[in-house]
DNA sequence: CTTGACGTTGACGTAAACGTCAACTAAATG
DNA sequence: CATTTAGTTGACGTTTACGTCAACGTCAAG
C-alpha cells in the first residue's frame, strides 16, 4: 500500500492546480478511487500525472497524451491492437525526434544571439561589431 | 535583390495556410512589402515565417515567439534593453534545456513501449513477457 | 467581357486547456 | 455549535491560434 494523495498534496508538489486534475479525470487522463466522494489518488496516479504534464511540456494535446496513456494498457489487445499500438508509437516517436531537432537548432540560435549581447554589454563595442541583425540565419537585406 | 515570394508560394513550401501567414502579420510576427494591396514576402520574411513555425513546434506561443523576435531587433537598444534582451535569452534558453530533457526522458520511454510491443509481436509471448502494463515507471499497484 | 485564379479585408466561429465563480458537503476545531 | 479548511459539482468565461465564410478587387485567358 504506496502512498496515497489528497487532491491539494499532489497539485502543491506537481504545481498544477486542482482544477487541472479534475479536467484530466473529465478527460480520462486520470481516474483516482473515492473516498466517498473525495478524490484520493494512488502512487500510479501520481506517475501517469508527471507523465501527462511531461508530455504537455513536450507539446502534445491531452488527447495525445491520453492515445498514449491508452496504448500502454492496450497490453491485453489482440494482434491487431497491437499492430496499431506499435504504429502510433512510431509516429510520436518521429514527432519527437523532430521535436528534438527543433530544440537544438533553437537553442544553438537563442546561445549565439545571448553571446551576442553580451559581447556588446562586455567590451561594449556595439557600434563596430557585427550587426545584431539576426540570427545569422536572417538576411539582412531582402 | 533575392527571392520574392507570394503568399501561396511561402504556404505551399512551408506547409501552412493563407490565413496563418495574415494571422501572423496581425500579432507582428512578419511585415511583408506590398504591391498594390498584396502582400510581397521576401527572403527575410521566409526566414522569420520558419523561426515563427520552429519556435511552435517547440511550444512557444506566438507570443513568446514575438518577443524573441524582437530581442535580436533590440541590437538598437541601450546597455538597459541589451541586459533585458540578456536575461529573457537565458530564461528561453533555460526553458529550452528543459524541454530538451523532456523530449528526451519521452523518447525513452516510447522507445521502451515499442520494443516492448513488438516483442511481444515477435514471438507472441503475451501472457509470460512482462506486463505492458506501464512504462516501468508506472508502479503497477496502488 | 466574363470567368477563373489569386488576392484582399472584416467578422464571426471553434477547439483546447483550463480559469473562475457559485452553491454545496463534510470533517475538524475553538 | 458556528466556523474554518478542504473538497465537491456544474456552468459559464477566457486565451490562443487559427478556420471559415462573405464580399470584394485585379488581372490574364478564352
Amino acid at each position: 500500500m504506496s502512498r496515497q494523495y489528497t487532491i491539494r498534496e499532489l497539485t502543491k508538489e506537481l504545481g498544477v492546480t486542482a482544477r487541472t486534475l479534475r479536467h484530466y479525470e473529465d478527460e480520462g487522463l486520470l481516474a483516482p478511487a473515492r473516498n466517498g466522494q473525495q478524490r484520493i489518488y494512488s502512487a500510479r496516479d501520481r506517475a501517469r500525472l508527471t507523465l501527462v504534464l511531461r508530455g504537455r511540456r513536450v507539446g502534445f494535446t491531452l488527447a495525445e497524451i491520453g492515445e498514449i496513456l491508452d496504448l500502454y494498457d492496450a497490453k491485453d489487445g489482440g494482434a491487431a491492437q497491437l499492430a496499431h499500438a506499435r504504429k502510433k508509437f512510431a509516429e510520436r516517436i518521429e514527432a519527437l525526434e523532430q521535436q528534438k531537432r527543433d530544440v537544438e537548432e533553437s537553442l544553438a540560435e537563442l546561445r549565439l544571439g545571448l553571446t551576442m549581447i553580451e559581447n556588446v554589454l562586455a567590451d561594449g563595442a556595439p557600434r563596430e561589431s557585427p550587426r545584431l541583425t539576426g540570427f545569422g540565419m536572417l538576411p539582412l537585406e531582402d
